[in-house]
RNA sequence: GGCCCCGUAGUUCAAUGGAUAGAAUAGAAGUUUCCUAAACUUUAGAUGCAAGUUCGAUUCUUGCCGGGGCUACCA
């Protein structure tokens, strides 16, 4: 029983038999904390349709609801909002209609259309770094979001396994390696290929330098350096299917992904299905060539294809060049299209791609609208901001990236030394207290990124992400915690009976409100694909449960009944919690 | 130049067009015979500027100012 469509009803009878019109939509809002009342009717958008002044037009709605209505206590008017006390019987009876209830607030798995997410698509010459870690978290945040509003998720990545890029690192590694293997160098494998892709660059930079003192020009220098005309003559090999330089390929992307499967699995996240560019840099030139007998593209002098975007506002693009060959945006149309056959229930991908490639984005599904997809109408790319450092924009080349791996380390080790400071964890074994510093330094990284409005840039503080005061990852599990604690030691209560006649401390009220919205927050969070939006819900609850938790007591001298009811209830916000984060992809500790 | 995104307390973040713009941190002051003080309670402090739409604007529109991005036959 849901109380706001019961009183929209009834606002709607009270308006209509008072002042003989209908409206059409009544507004409401929590109320504020500083005014009595639970829930409040917005009157101002109703003077539309009622003449007459909104404390009037308020007090006799109000009066009515309070005469026709039995969940509605009290009221009273301010301006023009009409702010209604409703009964401690509603939410007992709402906290009985839920206690029982697993995944409280998560609709039915695959109840809606399939979505595609597709995140992380890393290029495979270097390891990961802090902004793929942003990606890695909001992709998959969004996919388990999706899912838990009903959807039914396909997680996916699209692995840049080929081009010029990794020419470089296989370049380097042949003339610089002298056959080094991760076994032989003891580094991580992906972090083995990215030491060449330095190489490379160094190399180059000096190659430069070289025909720049010689007097080339510096422009002319760095297209005609040796060793990049190297790697690109590499790479026409590759393409030809050179059986020295596949091979070599595929043992350096076999290192990378060996490595890149270890932080994945680090960071928590996976994938249900991989595309690889070497699969699929081909795969658009049909579609291409289809539209254009269609008339959606033309062909210009010079044989290259083009789209013309000039009627929406944009520019023309192009999506073949005039040797035939596939550009980027090509790759993407075919891709889209392949997903789509391949998973023939999915109605709407998600795109989690930096910023800087809105454009792309705008383009790709114009282009798939105009060739007539009807699922193109629901692609949406995951556009989110670029992490910087304190130091300034994180550059590969300039070794100023925070890379994954050390990153993920260091905040382990960071957790690992505040809780010995604490001193809470006597007769734990190494190993657990090994586990727990990982939930609780993953816990922290994870809630600082994802705490954040994707759109907006972050600002990556090393120092501030560990911090464990307010509002952050550690202070939530912190108190998730002493939850469970409360729930050890209440283990002589009785859980199953729950009366509904006890009057509710403002304190069990203002939670079981904050408890009321979860199902909200998923639906927010989905329609908005915004992580940022449970996260804060999370930490208001938490607020709400530390609020209560100090001004009550739970396990002390009180009544049974009281006893049994705020043990469940802080079940129940345990239970919230662990949900909440789960869809964070954070996990929660039994102690801390 | 054109297009897109962002400008909120010292700092990091909030706010379906709604009430006195919320938190956290840093600052000041308190609270542990009691269930985990990694907590709680007080306190002080902000919408870049200027117009417009509206009963009402941090939110929508326009202009300006700041920051970032895109504007490749790279991916």
């Amino acid at each position: 029983m849901d109380l706001q469509p019961l009183l929209v009803e009834k606002v709607t009878n009270a308006v209509k038999q008072m002042y003989d019109v209908v409206v059409p939509s009544v507004e409401f809002q929590p109320t504020r904390k500083d005014f009595e009342g639970d829930i409040t009717v917005v009157i101002f958008p109703m003077l539309r349709y009622v003449m007459g002044n909104p404390v009037e037009i308020g007090t006799k709605i109000g009066a009515y609801l309070e005469e026709h209505v039995a969940e509605i206590r009290k009221f009273n008017v301010v301006k023009g909002f009409l702010n209604l006390v409703v009964s401690d019987v509603f939410y007992l009876n709402f906290f009985n209609s839920i206690k029982n209830i697993e995944n409280y607030g998560l609709v039915k798995a695959n109840s809606r259309d399939a979505i595609m997410v597709e995140y992380s698509s890393p290029n495979t010459n270097k390891p990961l770094h802090l902004g793929h870690i942003r990606n890695n978290l909001l992709g998959y945040s969004v996919a388990e979001v999706l899912k838990a509003s009903g959807h039914k998720v396909y997680k996916t990545q699209i692995v840049n396994d080929r081009g010029i890029h990794i020419c470089k690192s296989m370049l380097a590694w042949q003339r610089f390696g002298n056959g080094e293997t991760p076994e032989s160098s003891g580094l991580k494998s992906d972090h083995l290929v990215g030491k060449y892709y330095v190489a490379f660059d160094k190399a180059y930079k000096e190659e430069i330098a070289q025909l720049v003192a010689k007097g080339k020009d510096k422009k002319e220098a760095e297209k005609k350096a040796p060793i990049l005309l190297e790697a690109q003559s590499m790479l026409r090999k590759w393409e030809a299917g050179d059986e020295e330089v596949v091979k070599l390929w595929k043992m350096m992307n076999g290192w990378v992904y060996a490595g890149f499967d270890a932080t994945y699995q680090n960071l928590g996240v996976d994938f249900d299905k991989l595309y690889y560019e070497s699969d699929t840099y081909l795969l658009g030139k049909d579609v291409v060539e289809d539209g254009l007998k269609k008339g959606i593209f033309f062909r210009k002098e010079d044989g290259s294809v083009w789209i013309d975007l000039s009627d929406e506002g944009l520019d023309e693009k192009i999506v073949l060049r005039a040797d035939g060959t596939a550009v980027y945006m090509t790759q993407d149309i075919g891709t889209a299209i392949q997903r789509v056959t391949d998973f023939p229930d999915i109605n709407g991908m998600v795109y989690t791609v930096g910023n800087e490639q809105d454009y792309h984005f705008k383009v790709l599904f114009l282009i798939l609208k105009k060739l007539g997809y009807t699922w193109a109408e629901q692609l949406y790319h995951l556009s989110y901001g670029m992490v910087d450092l304190p130091s300034g924009k994180m550059k590969s080349r300039e070794g100023t990236v925070v890379d994954a791996d050390d990153l993920i380390q260091s905040m382990e080790e960071t957790a690992g030394e505040i809780s010995k400071e604490l001193g809470k964890l006597d007769g734990y074994s190494d190993e657990e207290k090994l586990k727990l510093y990982r939930i609780i330094g993953l816990g922290a990284l994870k809630y600082y990124i994802l705490k954040v409005d994707p759109k907006k840039r972050i600002l990556f503080n090393p120092e501030e992400s560990v911090d464990f005061q307010g509002n952050t990852g550690p202070f939530i599990q912190y108190t998730y915690a002493r939850i469970q604690s409360i729930l050890r030691k209440a283990k002589n209560v009785e859980l199953s009976v729950m009366e509904t006649n006890i009057e509710l401390h403002e304190k069990e009220k203002e939670l079981l409100k904050q408890v009321q919205l979860f199902p909200e927050a998923i639906q927010l969070a989905a329609e908005n694909y915004s992580p940022a939006l449970i996260a804060n819900y999370v930490y208001d609850l938490v607020k709400e449960f530390n609020s209560f938790y100090q001004q009550v007591t739970i396990l002390g001298e009180t009544d049974e009944v009281k006893k049994q009811f705020r043990v469940q209830l802080s079940k129940k916000v345990g239970e919230v919690i662990e949900s909440g984060f789960k869809l964070l992809g954070i996990n929660v500790p039994e102690r801390m």
